[in-house]
DNA sequence: TCTATCACATTTTTT
DNA sequence: ATGTGATAGA
């Protein structure tokens, strides 16, 4: 038995033998993937690698964690280098920190970092915000970046309008970036880009140092990365690639499709394997997926088939409003959990923007199923946290001025915006660290004396910290608690009771100090530990183990499956987004993301759109998602589950809606009726017209209660019945109670002559005697 | 210098 | 609906 190479399909196995020269591994969702990445790598070793000339780059911690674990679970032994992009690049910039100008104590700056470095370079270069964003101007700048312009470089160059006013604060920020010893996310990529350039034997040197480089998640790459990646393989050719160019979804953050698509005029050597077989999902979904993808032109073409045997169809469900929506789908998610044996963690509900999760956590809470949002922002990025490391990273870096400028006068020490104003502007005269312009404060005219005495005092605070700055990690951060009262301020800007968060947030950053250094009793230095924490993203937080439903954007579910999948809101505007509308290959990005939300389900998916969505505070009618009118319709279960709401039976909206002709959104649905499984198939349905208003119905939930209730009519039930469940054989009815959707019997089995209680719309009740 | 109030915008966000 | 950022007043 090899546990290396048996169990592996032809083009698999092909993968992972494959040793020497570059490869591209085209690889379709749930093809395994991660597993002949994994097995390959452990081939390396047998076959005489050796671990240290092996590299692989990942973009998630997530992804890389989890295929060096795999990897040591086949082959044990000295661990391969295995990391995200930017912890690699962090890794070179600190042992090559001159090459482009830093010192390896250096800082890494966080989006909201870079942020307010970029407003202080927009202040100094005198620009007016009042024809574009702070955000605009970021996201060009990082675009610059990604593309490995430098200010130097792009001088003269000609740039649309929207992007000339970043290109000016570009050098200035970049100007900051190097007094503070600070990188950016972006500027890691581009300065490791620019050393290997410039430097052509420290890239020789690289380049036989690692002799085989993997990179996963290919089509993501930017051209930064791109550029890394080829450099260090110009004369070791053993680079292998892989990826999906239909699950590239992020072209808005610089990813550019190209470098997958190009790949074999890149490499003309380049061996080039498909992974087709879908091990994931089932033929239904994967048909729907494959079906939708087709109609997108920059890809590479791959036929997906699968083994798995028939699922349930694709659903697709078109509610009245963004609530019932939610409610359904969280009644759905409950009768599952209560009568077919899921758990809450088999269920994930995909949305294409945050905001559209919270109707659906409203109907989870109200019916207490345990779930879980991957949201953007979380621990690290809490005020609390945010502070309590700026002092860290200031006693690692003074010259760190975004660590300054935040905790300066956090908690309070009379240091204001005036003072600090005064403070910048000498910093920029004289192209030094704030903390260094704090320093020399006296020389700073339009400080007050007074005001002298309160900086004086934060030098002290800080040099007393730096004094303690290679004690073990616990110990520095409680210091730092000490010293600054940071808890008494915390405790006294609670307002009342509420607070108690921010003081457990703190809690949990001692301990995961303590965890540091227990994981680094040698080599734990505040350095390792701040660039850890920079890097560290809150995705990484999303314990797999807890059994909740998880509710999260299509862009963070890639990389993930589960049993059962919803993606709400598939409609105009929202998917594909409307400002992604207009230019073809955004547009294409949007098909993608709903391609790659697709195949993260192993059994059964559900899409659905609302006709009318509440934004912004307002219901807004929405119309039905193009993408919709591409999937195979005749093959899946469509329910129009169309009902008068509380937003007027007379619904106005209705007509004015405007549906694509072809789905026929209004028309009797016993085609479709007939597509259902024989349980959902009662006399009761087909026959009650289902626009037919119910007068009594005041809310989406009771509706949805009425219509189930209304699948099995519960009054032919009576009490003294005999009749028959499938796991405790037949019993009598004791009593009923309840109406509509809660209708409910007490039924005596004779088997233990114990009583349960069954919701009669939900229980597979069947009657076996009347009396 | 601090605090309260108001206006404002609001896609996605591996690092 | 909700949060953030700027501004004005204490």
């Amino acid at each position: 038995m090899d546990l290396i190479l048996d169990n592996l399909t032809d083009p698999q196995r092909a993968a992972v033998t494959h040793m020497d020269g570059p490869m591209l591994m085209l690889a379709g969702p749930g093809s395994g993937k991660t597993r002949v990445v994994t097995h390959r790598i452990a081939h390396l070793l047998r076959e005489g690698v050796p671990a240290s000339q092996i590299l692989a780059l990942t973009f998630t911690n997530k992804a890389a964690e989890e295929m060096l674990a795999r990897v040591q679970q086949l082959a044990p032994g000295e661990p391969v280098w295995m990391s995200t992009f930017h912890r690699f690049c962090a890794r070179m910039l600190r042992q090559y920190s001159s090459l482009v100008g830093l010192q390896e104590n250096y800082s890494i700056y966080d989006m909201a970092d870079a942020k307010a470095t970029m407003k202080r370079a927009i202040e100094v270069s005198g620009i007016s915000l009042s024809h574009t964003s702070l955000d605009q101007i970021a996201n060009a700048i990082s675009h610059f970046k990604n593309q490995l312009l430098t200010p130097e470089s792009m001088e003269g160059v000609n740039l649309p309008a929207g992007k000339m006013l970043a290109a000016k604060v570009y050098p200035y920020y970049q100007q900051l970036l190097l007094v503070a010893n600070a990188v950016d996310f972006d500027c890691m990529l581009l300065h490791v880009a620019r050393m290997l350039r410039e430097n052509p034997e420290l890239r020789e040197a690289l380049d036989s140092r690692f002799r085989y480089i993997m990179v996963d998640e290919y089509q993501d790459t930017n051209l930064a990365q791109y550029a890394i990646v080829r450099s260090l393989s110009v004369v070791h050719q053993n680079l292998a690639v892989t990826g999906d160019p239909d699950q590239s979804i992020y072209g808005w953050r610089g990813a550019n499709l190209n470098n997958i698509l190009d790949f074999e005029n890149d490499y003309p050597q380049v061996k080039t394997v498909r992974l087709e077989q879908n091990y994931r999902s089932t033929p239904n979904i994967l048909r729907v997926a494959d079906q939708l993808i087709t109609n997108n032109t920059r890809r590479k073409h791959k036929g997906l088939y699968t083994h798995n045997p028939e699922g349930a169809a694709v659903r697709l469900r078109i509610y009245a409003n963004g609530y019932q929506e939610a409610d359904d789908i969280a009644d759905q998610i409950v009768e599952q959990i209560q009568n077919h044996g899921r758990s809450p963690k088999d269920f994930a509900i995909l949305c294409r923007m945050n905001y559209l999760t919270r109707s659906l956590e409203h109907s989870l809470r109200s019916r207490v199923v345990p779930y879980t949002i991957v949201r953007g922002v979380e621990f690290y990025q809490r005020k609390e946290i945010k502070d309590l490391l700026s002092y860290l990273q200031l006693i690692n870096n003074p010259a760190n001025d975004a660590a300054l400028s935040r905790i300066v006068n956090t908690p309070a020490r009379g240091i204001g915006k005036t003072t600090m104003d005064r403070v910048m502007l000498f910093a920029a005269r004289h192209r030094i660290p704030l903390f260094e312009a704090i320093c020399r404060c006296d020389e700073i005219e339009s400080i007050k004396p007074r005001t002298r005495g309160l900086l004086k005092r934060f030098v002290g605070i800080i040099d007393s910290l730096s004094r303690k700055a290679s004690s073990s990690l616990e110990d520095l951060l409680r210091f730092v608690l000490e010293q600054t009262q940071y808890s008494d301020y915390l405790r006294f800007s609670t307002v009342e009771g509420e607070d108690n968060d921010a003081l457990a947030n703190v809690d949990e950053l001692v301990s995961a100090a303590v965890e540091f250094d227990r994981q680094h009793p040698d080599d734990g230095s505040l350095e390792t530990f701040l660039e850890q924490v920079a890097l560290i993203s809150d995705t990484d937080a999303w314990e797999e183990s807890s059994d909740r439903v998880t509710l999260m954007t299509l862009h963070a579910a890639k990389g993930l499956e589960f049993p059962c999948v919803y993606i709400i809101g598939v409609e105009d505007q929202v998917l594909p987004h409307h400002r992604s509308h207009d230019d073809p290959m955004q547009f294409e990005e949007e098909r993608r993301l709903l391609f790659v939300g697709i195949t993260r389900a192993e059994q059964t998916l559900q899409l659905s759109m609302a006709k009318l969505r509440s934004a912004r505070g307002s219901m807004r009618p929405a119309a039905a998602s193009p993408f919709l009118l591409e999937l195979p319709r005749e093959e899946m279960q469509v329910i129009d589950a169309h009902q008068p709401t509380q937003y007027g039976d007379d619904n106005d909206f209705d007509v004015d809606v405007e549906y694509p002709e072809a789905w026929d959104m209004h028309a009797d649905h016993d085609d479709d009726l007939n597509q259902l499984p024989p349980e959902e198939r009662t006399p009761e349905t087909t026959s009650t017209p289902r626009t037919a208003p119910i007068a009594s119905v005041t809310t989406a939930a009771q509706m949805l209660e009425q219509q189930m209730a209304n699948t099995i009519d519960p009054d032919i039930y009576t009490v003294g019945m005999i009749v028959s469940h499938p796991e405790y054989g037949s019993g009598r009815i004791q009593s009923l109670s309840g109406s509509g959707g809660k209708r409910t019997a007490t039924v005596n089995f004779f088997v233990d002559s114990i009583e349960r209680r069954f919701r009669l719309s939900h229980a597979q009740l069947t009657i076996e005697s009347e009396d």
